[in-house]
Formats: C-alpha cells, structure tokens, sequence
DNA sequence: CTGTTAGCGCGTTCAT
DNA sequence: ATGAACGCGCTAACAG
C-alpha cells in the first residue's frame, strides 16, 4: 500500500493542498465546514503528513541529539529516559548516540547529527568541547554534567561541591579520620567539584589533607577494588572512604570484605550518584543522591525553550542541582 | 553562517549539481579531474549535504528505529548498545524509543517512526503486536525476545527453553527436590519457554511438577522478595528456587537471608539474564548467560539485509542463539 | 563524461 | 476563505 499525501487528500475533498495543510496545521483561513471535511479524509484514508518533506519546507526537523557516553551506564540511562520523556509528549524525537567514551566517535556524532538537521544538542559528560563550526551553525546545545569551554553553552549540573562536602562530613560525623578519596584519574570537572568538597569538609573539621589518601583510578569497580587492595597491602592507615561513585565505593567494599575487614565497624564508605548497586550492594552503601530525572528533564526543558524562544530569553547559563545524601548501611 | 549547499558547490567549481551529486554518492560517470576539483570544494566550503533533502528524493531515511521497554534495564540497554554499533558504522542512524512498558505509547512510537520514514523496525520485548498497517506499509520488522503473531516477521531470541532446562538441572544436579520458579506472570514466551524447559528437567529427572511452586509475580525485585517471604511465612517447603531474571532471583535471595535461610546450604538459587546484579550480589547468583551483544547485533544484521536485499532473501525467520550456564555461588 | 530537467511532499506567498 | 505556483536540497532519467 502506498502512501498517501497531501494532495491526495485534497483532490479527495475537492480542496487544494494549500487549505489541507492549513487545517493539518491549524494556521486558520478555513471554514468549518471545509475543516471537517478535510479531517475526515484524513481519518478514513489514514493520512500522516510526510515529516521528512515538512523538514526540508520548514528546516526544523522536530528531533534533537543526545550525545551520551554509555547507555549501558544505568545513571546516563536515567537522565536520558528523562529527556526522551519531556521531548517526545512535546511533539520532538531524540537521536541518542554512544560515544563509548571515544573522542573520535563524539566528533563523528555532532557532525552527523548537525547534517541529519537535529534543532538541538544534549551532550552528557562529554570528554571534548563543542565542535566550534557545530556551535557558529546555531545549533542549540546544552550540556549536562560537564563543563565546556564555550561560552555560549548552557550547563546544567549536580551541587557536586556540596555533595562532596555532605559524604565527607557524614564520614567525619560518624568518626573517620582518615579518609581516603577515590576519583576519576581523568579529572573531569564533576569530579574534581566533588574533591573540593571533599577538602572543604576536612578543612572545616580540622582534618589534615592527605595527598597518600587521594587516589586516582579509573572508574570501574575493579580499579577501584585494585585501589583498596594496594592500599590495604601497603598498610596504609584509614578508616574512611569517600568514592567518587557508587560503583567505586563497590570496588571499595568488594576488597575490603577480601581482606576481612569489617565494613562500616572498621571503614566506613560513602558513594555518589545513588544507583540500584547502592542500595542493594550487602551492606547498602550510604551515598550522595543525584536528581538523574530531574537533570535530563531540566535540561531538555531549556533546551526545547532555547529553540522556540531564542538564546537570549534564557536567564541562567548555569543550572546546578541540588543533592542529597541517603545514609545506609555503610555509615551505619 | 548559513548552511551551503549543493547547487553553490556546483557554482564555484563550474560544473552541474547532478555531477557534484556523482562525486558526493561515487556513482561513477566523473572524471578523476572534477573529482578532485569537487571534493576539494567540499572541504573549503565544509559542505555537508543535507540528508532530509536526501531523504526525500530517495525515499530512504538511513534510520531505523527500536522500539524498547525500558532503556534503564541494563538487559535492554546492552542490545540496544549493540543495536547501534553495528548500524551506524554502515550508515544508518538509530531512533531509540522507550515505552516504557505502555501498549499505547508502543503503539504511538510506531506509528510515528513510520512517519518519520524509517527503513525498519526493530522491536525488543514487545507487549504487542506489530500494527498490521506498519507492516503493510513493507516497513521491515525483526523482533527481539518476543513471539509476534504476524507470519512475516523475523524473529531472534535465546534458547530460552534449553536455558530453563539447564538452571533446573543445576539445581537438581547439585540435590534439590523442590524447585520453585519464578515467572512473569503475564506469561510472554520467552518466560513461558524458560518454564517449558523447567518442566522438562524435571521430568527428566523424574521429579513432580508441583503447582504450587510455580508462583507468577511482577517481573521486579519486590515482587519476588514478597513472594518468597510469602512462601516462608506459609511453611511451604522448597529448596531451590528457578527465577526468571537475575532481578527476581536477587529478591528471593533478599527474602531468604532476611528469614536466615542460608544460601546455598538450605536453599540454591538460579536466575536468568546475566547482569550485573548477579555477578555482584554476595553470595553471586548462579544464572544463564544471555548474549545481549550478539542478540542486538544478530537483529540489526538480518533488518539491514532484508532493507537491501529484501525479505524473500532471507532464509530463516526464527533465529534462537544459544545460552550458557554460569555457576557462581547460589548453587555452590 | 557532463548538463538539463523534473519532481520527492510539503508550507507559503500572492493572488482572488 | 481558498487556489495556483514556487522552491526547500537533492537524485535520477534522459540527452548529448
């Protein structure tokens, strides 16, 4: 079966094109009596307007990008259902694009989806900036998670400071006094906001900042259970472990029941980002939750503005989010 | 800056859009000469051709779409993962939509990627059928862990019934007598196959098939975790435990370490996926291994054959990969 | 080997 | 309130 277009329709009705696709459009210029007529044929031949022709007629494709490092990652996978959520009910499509975390394979994406004519860009943690010739297109780009260099981007974050700052104190309140921090060696601005934090909080307390306690890995749980095990093996000294996520503060826990160490009697852990492994791993990790729906949403919000209303009209380039911290068994 | 096109490509190195056309899509019938003096152009100019236009007269959108569940479901978002990586390396983009387990957003998100003028239709895990007008529309389908009614569509899945059969023997093998399973209870085939495979075992095996040790939940960790603690609190007996998914087995291993149940002494465990939450639970659940790359990857493989080549073309319409047994320590 | 032409399906003047 | 005509950017058929 083939399929229909709008001039069929309109032959059908005894219209041209032109009233058709005011109705289908509701631009006004039309009786009533024609507006029935139209949209019965519709009904019954089952019309659905070409979107690919609309397009190109308009250049807005009603589809925006989303540029995310690994869906199989359960925190991207959240923020980018939220997305999809508040696009699609307003009449947009979502093209979501792993990266796989390459730098090669994002470039490769941005230039794709600027050519496939997306209104808008979400990127998610993205390792480089900003193509500039994507950007001098007028091509609307939100970040989430990651601090581009460009100006004339919008970002929209978690409170990682204060995140940071909430896990090390619930550290210090429950006792710890050296506590180690496992991030991420790649030193992505997330990351590093929470190891302000995290140094703010010892400061406070009147705690030392030890540099033989900050550690670099990278984040899966196995680096980071490497990490713990070289720490223990080397008999260095601590009783507190902030990871920079959930899954590091696993890998954490993972080798410290190795080496039978009583978790939180003798080392306490708080994680970050509040996905499922925290509250099932045995014993539940306490952690610092992020909003992961709230940040997609709020970003697709500002993004969908963005393109109806222009740069300008938006007031803040920097949205941050607030955190929370979940106290489990960990911390216990 | 405005976006350039065809036609002033033509212009500034003097020859017709058509032959820029021929250079663009290497369709021969150009000599070596403009090739260059074309391409050259192309890159000062950073041309990039505009593939709605594209789309448009070739009727061909290079996308496809995937109609998923619940991208947050590490199961789904791997095949999904695989999905894409085995597309875009071939040229065509993946619209990823999710339905959140709602027929009617499934049948919302059809009908608009058939609008939109996909090249084909992958459907993973489906609540409903595919609509006959998608299909009559000779929009191709291949299905991914569901059993559709229409006659012609491909369909992948796991050898979900020698996938039962091998968990049952598991636990038989390692010396239970009464297994109870744990089934979806709207009863989609795959489950309904991994429960044909559990009764042959036991048949096999010359144990009784016990009805009231096939318990049909929810498919979510609560809902087993309740069922089992339902089991326990009624005094039924039962020393092993066949779950559908490694989420559900995880919740009856919640359920019985609450009620000091000792895993594995008292009672083993077997579930079904692989993810991670098996891998990681302590004790670690015996499971039976899905290959999601393969599955995604083996879906894409036959849709993008069948758009080029056509449906006659292919030879089987039922694909089933095979599982594997991963002994951790539920059943140690 | 290359250019001319004619749409793909739609929205949008500019008429009436 | 409605219709005729044009063109968005591109490819395919035909002519040379």
């Amino acid at each position: 079966m083939k399929k229909i277009t709008i001039k069929e329709i309109a032959k059908i009705t005894g219209v041209s094109s032109a009233t058709v696709s005011r109705v289908l459009n509701d631009n006004g210029r039309f009786s009533e009596e024609t507006r029935k007529k139209v949209l019965d044929a519709i009904e019954k031949f089952e019309y659905r307007p070409n979107v690919v022709a609309k397009s190109l007629r308009t250049s807005r494709s009603k589809t925006i990008g989303v540029i995310v490092p690994d869906i199989t990652n359960e925190f991207f996978a959240h923020i980018v259902l939220a997305i999809e959520n508040l696009c699609v009910p307003r009449g947009y499509s979502v093209f979501i694009c792993n990266t796989s975390e390459s730098e090669e394979k994002e470039k490769m994406y941005i230039k794709d989806l600027e050519a496939k004519g997306v209104d808008g860009l979400i990127c998610l943690s993205g390792i480089m900036d900003v193509p500039a010739d994507v950007t001098r297109q007028q091509i609307p780009v939100v970040c989430i998670d990651r601090k581009p260099n460009n100006q004339h981007v919008i970002m929209v974050e978690s409170d990682n400071v204060t995140g940071g700052y909430l896990a090390t104190e619930e550290l210090i309140k429950k006792g710890c006094q050296k506590i180690v921090m496992l991030r991420d060696e790649r030193g992505v601005s997330p990351m590093q906001n929470r190891y302000v934090g995290y140094q703010q909080a010892l400061a406070d307390y009147g705690l030392p900042l030890d540099k033989n306690l900050v550690i670099n890995v990278q984040v899966d749980v196995f680096s980071a259970k490497r990490a713990i095990t070289e720490l223990i093996q080397a008999g260095v000294a601590f009783d507190g472990v902030f990871a920079g996520t959930d899954w590091l503060a696993f890998g954490a826990l993972m080798a410290l029941k190795e080496h039978h160490v009583q978790v939180p009697e003798q080392v306490k852990i708080v994680g970050f980002d509040n996905i499922t492994v925290s509250q099932f791993s045995s014993p539940a990790i306490t952690t610092i939750h992020q909003d992961k729906a709230k940040m997609g949403e709020t970003a697709a919000k500002v993004l969908l503005d963005i393109i109806d209303n222009g740069l300008d009209h938006v007031k803040t380039r920097n949205i941050t989010l607030p955190i929370e911290l979940i106290r489990r068994e960990t911390t216990g």
